[in-house]
Order: structure tokens, then C-alpha cells, then sequence
DNA sequence: CAACTAAACGGACCGCGGTCCACTTATGTT
DNA sequence: AACATAAGTGGACCGCGGTCCGTTTAGTTG
């Protein structure tokens, strides 16, 4: 079995210097883009210009703007991913599993309030939103937490169903649109996992 | 309280006889493009051309292409709402609130089964993922039901945390990407509703 | 029937995501 | 150093969703 860990891009076929470079160009463009100016006005357009290189070579580094915005959240989704694989309890290792599902779905809101907008232009290509490795990570970590509840059953969807309330765009809406509280969908996350998980 | 099925269109403010003629034409031509040639056929120019009308006319008539396939689906919809509101056990008013928040699942599994595609399409903007009125009658829908079967806590995030992974995109991607039967995602539904109603 | 007005119409126009391909360049080999 | 070639590059180009606004028309009023 291979590590469970996202995969370090381009590790057997080493990106040459100056795509490494401009990959570096294009990701500081487009973080700067959205801090300056949101989300919305990070066009591939605009990320190519500010980076001064060509509209093509976005493409061919990150493939779609799902991308983009997917490897701007790579960071991100890294340190969430050593949190619960390595971190301290009740993320990490040594705490109760279900301890764990929940500060899991804690942490994943957090992510949602401060990276919302980002996360949900990630989300908006099917290949981004189910197919990408992160979300793979995710869905087998909560597999093998349920597993460890000793819960019984069609693990991997109900991992499925649980990881769905915490997609962005939904959490974002219920955030602002219905002017929910973090504490209220948090409250509502532990709630359906002692749910989920009783008996 | 107003009535709580889908608004009739236009009820107050009739529309006008050429409007409601090229409504029809436009629907009529969209569900022909979806029949003959599949969801993504059916771009705006391509409803306009077949109906023999402008551009222009499609948006003011459904305001934008999810707008177009909320419209194509409304049929079914409205069908799906009258039998959980008014048609027999166990969808409708009679049976067990759990067995009907079964079936409800298991109702809305087969519409996406059957026209998965358009119902996608449709989820792809914000306003109609959410804010559409079908989706606010489904959510008081399983409220009440949930109220009704004794459950305690915050009914309303409940309700929209198990609607998450009846939608049509996750949907899609369990059927079609991971293989997954019907069957099986109707197992896990029961199987959620039944641990969450649980106790 | 003529005049009036609000609604409907249509298609030119825009910006964006995404593709394509002729051209350039970094890197390893002899 | 010269070469070969795989990788990278850039910008013209395309199709689509969506907007805008000058024009047309349906329904009403006297």
C-alpha cells in the first residue's frame, strides 16, 4: 500500500525549471488576486497577465480553473490531512473515534468559514469535487473511523452521506443565506455523528 | 400560511398569450434537444433556434440555462410533492414518519436515476440549488416528518444534512463513477434514517 | 377603430473557460 | 559545443452563458 498521503506532484517526472517557476508566478498571482479582489476576479485571464506569462500555460499547469483553485487549497489540505493523521488528539490518533469524526467535521467547517469562497470554486467541476485525491483521503479517513466505532454497515457511503453535509457550498449557504452560526452547524455535526454512531 | 405547494407561475400577474405560446415552444424544444441529442446539447442558442425565437426570450422566460432545467423538471417535482403530501402510504400522509422519510429517499433515488442529467444541470447555480421553492418544500417536508417521528435537537440543519447526499451530482458520481446500484444507495438511506431516527 | 403603454422580443455584444498548434527552450547525450 | 527531443509556451480562436437596448406587439381604454 502506498502512503495515504496526498501525492507529492511530480515526483517521478521532475517539472522542469522555468514550469516550476511559473508555477510558483501563477500560484502567487492568483493568492494575491484573491486577497486584493475575491474570488470572482480571479479569471485565468487575469492570473496569466499578473503572473506575465501566457493564458495556455495556466492551463497546462493546473488543467482548469477547478484546479487553480484546488491548488491554492493544497496547503491547506495538507495540514488537515497531518492533523488527523499525525496531530495530537482529539484530530489525531489516541483519542476516541468518534471524538475524532467529530473535531473532524470541526475542523473542515473552520477550513469552510475562512477558505469558503475559494473551496466552492474548487468544488464547481466533478472531477475537483469527488474524483480528487484530498476528498479520497477524507472519505477513507472517516471509513476507518467509523470502522473503529465499531459501527456496522455500508461504511463506505455512509461516509458518503456524512462527508455531504460539509461540502462548501452547502455550509456556505447555511452560513449566509440563512445566517446560521459555525457553533450551530458544529453543534449540528456532533449531533448527527453521536446520532450515526449510537449502539 | 400559505399553501405550501409550488407557487402556480404567473398566477397573479397573467402572462401574456405570445409569452405563455413561446414558453411552451421553448420547453417543448428543450425536452426534444435532451431526448434526441442529451443535456448538453441543450445551450441556449441551440432552445432558441429550434423554437424559432431569440435568444433574448429563453433568459427572460427562465432567466438562465438551470433556470431552463428547474422548468423542465417541475413536472416531476410537483408529481414527487403531491404524492408525499397527498397520495398514499407509505410516501404519503398515514404511514410511519420514518417509513415515509424512507420512501421519500427512495422516491427522489429513482427521479435521479431517471433524469440524473437535467437535474444536475439544474443544481449548477446557487439560486436554484437552494433557494428554489422545490427544495424548501422538501426540506420543511422532512422537518415535519422528522418532528413527527419524536426526534429532538435542531430539526432544520438535520433535515438539510440528510437531504445533502440525495443530491443529484453526488448522486451521479455513486452510480455512475463508483459503480454503485440504486439499491445500495437506498439501503444506505434507510440505514442513515434508521440511526438517526434511532432512540 | 385609433391611440397608448407595458410587456415581450431578438440579436448584437461581452467576458470567461477552455482548446490548439506553431514556435521556443531547457536538459541530457555524444 | 553541437545536437536531439521532450517539455513548455503564448496567444489566436471557439462556444457558451448572460446582458443590453432599440424595436415590435398584445391587450386596454375611450
Amino acid at each position: 500500500m502506498t502512503s495515504p498521503l496526498l501525492p507529492q506532484i511530480g515526483v517521478d517526472t521532475p517539472e522542469r525549471g522555468d514550469a516550476a517557476r511559473n508555477r510558483r508566478l501563477l500560484l502567487d498571482a492568483a493568492a494575491l488576486l484573491v486577497a486584493e479582489r475575491g474570488v470572482d476576479a480571479v479569471t485565468m485571464d487575469a492570473v496569466a497577465c499578473r503572473a506575465g506569462v501566457g493564458k495556455g500555460t495556466v492551463f497546462r499547469r493546473f488543467g482548469s480553473r477547478s484546479g487553480l483553485m484546488h491548488a491554492l487549497l493544497d496547503h491547506t489540505e495538507r495540514e488537515l490531512q497531518q492533523s488527523f493523521m499525525f496531530g495530537p488528539p482529539p484530530l489525531g490518533p489516541g483519542a476516541d473515534p468518534i471524538d475524532r469524526l467529530i473535531a473532524f467535521g470541526h475542523a473542515r467547517l473552520a477550513i469552510v468559514e475562512v477558505q469558503g469562497e475559494v473551496l466552492r470554486a474548487a468544488e464547481n467541476s466533478l472531477e475537483f469535487r469527488f474524483a480528487a485525491p484530498a476528498r479520497a483521503v477524507s472519505v477513507s479517513h472517516v471509513v476507518s473511523l467509523l470502522r473503529a466505532a465499531g459501527v456496522q454497515g455500508d461504511h463506505e457511503l455512509l461516509a458518503c452521506s456524512l462527508l455531504a453535509p460539509l461540502e462548501a457550498t452547502l455550509v456556505l449557504h447555511e452560513l449566509r443565506d440563512l445566517g446560521m452560526s459555525v457553533e450551530r452547524l458544529g453543534d449540528a455535526w456532533e449531533d448527527l455523528i453521536r446520532r450515526v454512531t449510537r449502539c
